[in-house]
DNA sequence: TATGAATGAGAGTTCATTCAT
DNA sequence: GATGAATGAACTCTCATTCAT
């Protein structure tokens, strides 16, 4: 590890503890510790916090963003786009809990300052989701709605849902289990064409 | 307003500042200021920060509880529920965009020394949506689902859009405008009985 | 104890406070919650934080010199009115820890604002203890000496003892055991007359 | 004066109030202002106020420990270096009055939490006092005793003199001029060995 | 490029004291 | 006499950020 970029090292070290303590509690003398990596150093690579905070999020996003575009781009049937989206998730990829943790509580940033910052970066992933709705609804396999209202409808679903399944308790573990596939059918019901004809 | 009783001159100034400015960036001295108390008297009546916040939040949250009964109580159609479940979340109770704002935020917090405390309040609330969700899955106006996590979903669809709708863009606007049909619409179709017959 | 007069419960209050917390360790609403009494009550009774300390010491120094004055009258021979001194200082009246630890700490109290106060007070018991040596030394009891300079060291003498013994670990008990005897021993062979003749 | 470090000038504008003012009435931003320091800083040198206090404490003992080892090993009379111990507690090293009054209260701490800390220093210290009385003992040059508790006894007498010499009546001057050889005298009179033959 | 000592505004909180009732 | 709500100055401590080396 002590080999990687130190930009690298910095970003990685802000999510786990971003992820894991929140914004606030995460000082910045902490992730240089976690990165191994003097504070000095940190501000060399990041302006601030902010940007630093900004730049894990938006590495988080872009990747999620792959794999959205990956999907789509395999062709599968609206319904399946949806349960592994919503898979994705909980899951995370390679099972990235920081990461899943990161950005459900993205979405309802406590700050006005930061969220002024973060909202061109949410909308950019939003947009991505509602392009890809409103491609399915252009193939008529979803129905007509606002794509980034439902983009964001989904979005927040998922994450709240998500944060709750975080947790320590038997609720949270039933969140875990049931989760992804209850939340999918709840989508697909949502956004599934008017059955009408027939 | 200076006649009001003081706890609630600070519970009020509290919960505009906490929805405006978000939890850490508002001041236990802004709060005061704002209440017209001293800081020692913000300190008589909430123990902490933590406190206070809790307090401003509880109360929301049981305004809105008792609204969401309310509705149950006059006997609606689901779908009539649901829609006038998101429109209280649009336009909170007289139009609060404040409350709206807190309770939105409150989904995902950033800081898990106060989520660990916000928990069990959130739990409550969605406990209270999840029982009028089995309630109406009772009667066979709703399809099953497993409650709880419907109630968080939800939420948290709820939640994230309204946040986005609080900012000054164009989207922003059409959020506002469409926001309670779209999404009152979103959740009558993932949660109506299947139309089996036929 | 709720049919005592106000002003004795207080000074209760403040003595066991102010012995086992230290004067800054001990706030008026604790004292005057142990009293139950109100704040409002508390001072009533006494102007101020430190004139309640400098009462409860009072009361205190006046019944110890109380003691060391019936010793004295009684006539015993001024070895065995030194190891009674002593003996007192480690067990109290009725033994009463607090008062030990009060009185012990009092002599070189960290304040330079309380201490002016408190000096009179301390300059009075120690002028006490050193009118009894002075008497003494007239009777060719004891040797000459600076009397209050003399009375000082014992009192230094035995409250640091005092204090050291009040812990938790084997030395303290050893002290606690051996305390009085050897201080006493230590006094009488610092005071003793010159064994010249004979 | 400027040109020291910075962790000296902090130690010594602690020593200067603290000896002065008491621990508490000494706020972390008069030690700054004296020390022409930030408070950034000097919460980089020390992590909190009770560290800081104990470094000080530490430094003094340390200096006063070294000072009393170089007397045994100059192989002095019992007598001889208990007058110096003694006049080594008045003039404090250069006549330095701060360490006087600081090492004097040390002794009866008000603060539960900070003796706690302290004691374990002040352990130290009689320690060595001890240690240094039972080498005289073994040498038969002084009467067989507890010799950690006359260590105690010896700083205590010593301690609480010393306090009341610090202030500004006749009595205090009386003390400075006679304080040194009273008390030696005093001391010696109650270690010296039993003159028994004859 | 890399470092970490230095900064200081500002945070939450405490607490002796007052005074209208 | 008795109450406790109200006060606000002062406290210790944190932390993002800077900059000389």
């Amino acid at each position: 590890m002590a080999t990687e970029p130190m930009a690298d090292r910095i970003v990685q070290a802000g999510k786990k503890l971003f992820a894991r303590q929140g914004f606030h509690a995460t000082g910045m003398r902490d992730i240089a510790k976690l990165a191994h990596v003097s504070i000095g150093s940190l501000y060399h690579y990041f302006r601030s916090k902010d940007e630093l905070f900004l730049a894990v999020v938006r590495r988080e996003f872009e990747e999620r963003l792959a794999q959205a575009r990956e999907l789509m781009r395999q062709g599968l049937p609206a319904q399946e786009i949806l349960r592994r989206v919503m898979e994705l998730h909980f899951a995370g990829i390679h099972g990235d809990a920081d990461s899943v943790q990161l950005l459900s509580r993205a979405w309802a940033p406590e700050d006005p300052a930061l969220w002024k910052k973060l909202r061109l970066l949410l909308e950019e992933y939003a947009q991505a989701i509602a392009q890809i709705l409103a491609e399915a609804t252009s193939a008529g396999r979803i129905r007509v709605t606002h794509p980034l209202l439902a983009a964001y409808a989904l979005l927040g679903m998922a994450g709240v849902v998500t944060v709750r399944a975080a947790a320590q308790d038997a609720v949270a573990e039933e969140f875990r289990r049931l989760g992804p596939s209850e939340l999918a059918e709840f989508a697909w019901r949502a956004l599934r064409p008017d059955q009408e004809e027939a």
